[in-house]
DNA sequence: ATCGCCTCCTGCGCGC
DNA sequence: TGCGCGCAGGAGGCGA
């Protein structure tokens, strides 16, 4: 499931492929995303020149000069590029094929991913206008999560995992990084200290830029080669270790549902 | 305003 | 070995 550090691995991965290359044409096999992808989306994407690439959350932004795309990987989606003729897969919903020969092509079993497009600023986007600081961000620190949280009843992992409180935090390393600051999942958000909320905020950059330096290596060719699952698995400190030992104490890590959530943590490190 | 539940969908793992 | 079932998961939408 791609996490920030994926999206951005992308990003990264795609750039040098795409900027500057013309679209000739899109292929759409099934519309049916998480919205329906728009018949105006191919008509206006056609003979549009790739100016750039961002990320604004796990949003991809490819910047045209007449507007932009914006892509969301869902849970399960991926792009990569492939040559004209190369073999197609269960799943490839869209390709983008440019005039260098190359195809952007978008894989998504699940189809929670989805493709719009906004002729005006994308961060005007209904989607992404009320999102939170980028975690990486110098705004994002333990002030923003402390101020935002007072009064709130809702459990710590389920506030960090709230996209208007700060983008890119999934249940994998919501988990984690309250692993590494020593709080536990359940509390109430309103209830943890600012000197908690300092830490969680050291610990989301810490486990975040971790991984994406890892996805950096470990898929230096994801864009290329038919991706790579479960790459960050063996890095995971308590996520899916239910009642194996932790690794700082021993004690059995813990499992319990929270928002719907799978979630992991160590009762005796973490309070 | 905030919370918590529901939904979309497919692949996987489990039990028989 | 094969079948059927239940579940996971990002995040928007909605009812309370």
């Amino acid at each position: 499931m791609p996490e920030l550090p994926e999206v951005e691995t992308t990003r990264r991965g795609l750039l040098p492929h795409l900027q500057n290359q013309t679209i000739n044409n899109v292929i759409v096999r099934n519309a049916k995303l998480r919205w329906p992808v728009t018949k105006k989306l191919s008509t206006l994407l056609i003979g549009q020149t790739i100016i750039n690439i961002e990320r604004r959350g796990k949003y991809l932004i490819f910047e045209t000069g007449i507007g932009n795309m914006l892509v969301h990987l869902g849970m399960s989606g991926s792009l990569r590029i492939t040559e004209a003729d190369g073999l197609r897969k269960k799943h490839d919903h869209i390709d983008w094929v440019f005039n260098n020969n190359k195809i952007l092509r978008f894989h998504d079993p699940r189809r929670f991913g989805s493709v719009h497009w906004t002729k005006t600023d994308p961060l005007e986007h209904p989607l992404l206008v009320k999102l939170g600081p980028e975690p990486l961000n110098r705004e994002f620190n333990g002030t923003h999560l402390f101020t935002l949280s007072r009064k709130r009843t809702v459990a710590i992992k389920n506030f960090i995992m709230n996209s208007q409180v700060v983008v890119g935090v999934g249940n994998i390393y919501a988990s984690e990084s309250l692993f590494l600051a020593g709080i536990r999942p359940s509390r109430a958000a309103g209830k943890v200290s600012k000197t908690d909320y300092e830490k969680l905020a050291k610990t989301i950059k810490q486990v975040l830029r971790a991984s994406i330096k890892q996805g950096g290596t470990t898929l230096r060719d994801f864009v290329n080669e038919a991706g790579n699952p479960g790459y960050f698995r063996q890095k995971l400190r308590v996520y899916e270790r239910a009642g194996q030992a932790c690794i700082n104490c021993a004690s059995p890590i813990q499992q319990k549902v929270i928002g719907q959530r799978a979630s992991y943590y160590c009762s005796h490190c973490q309070k």
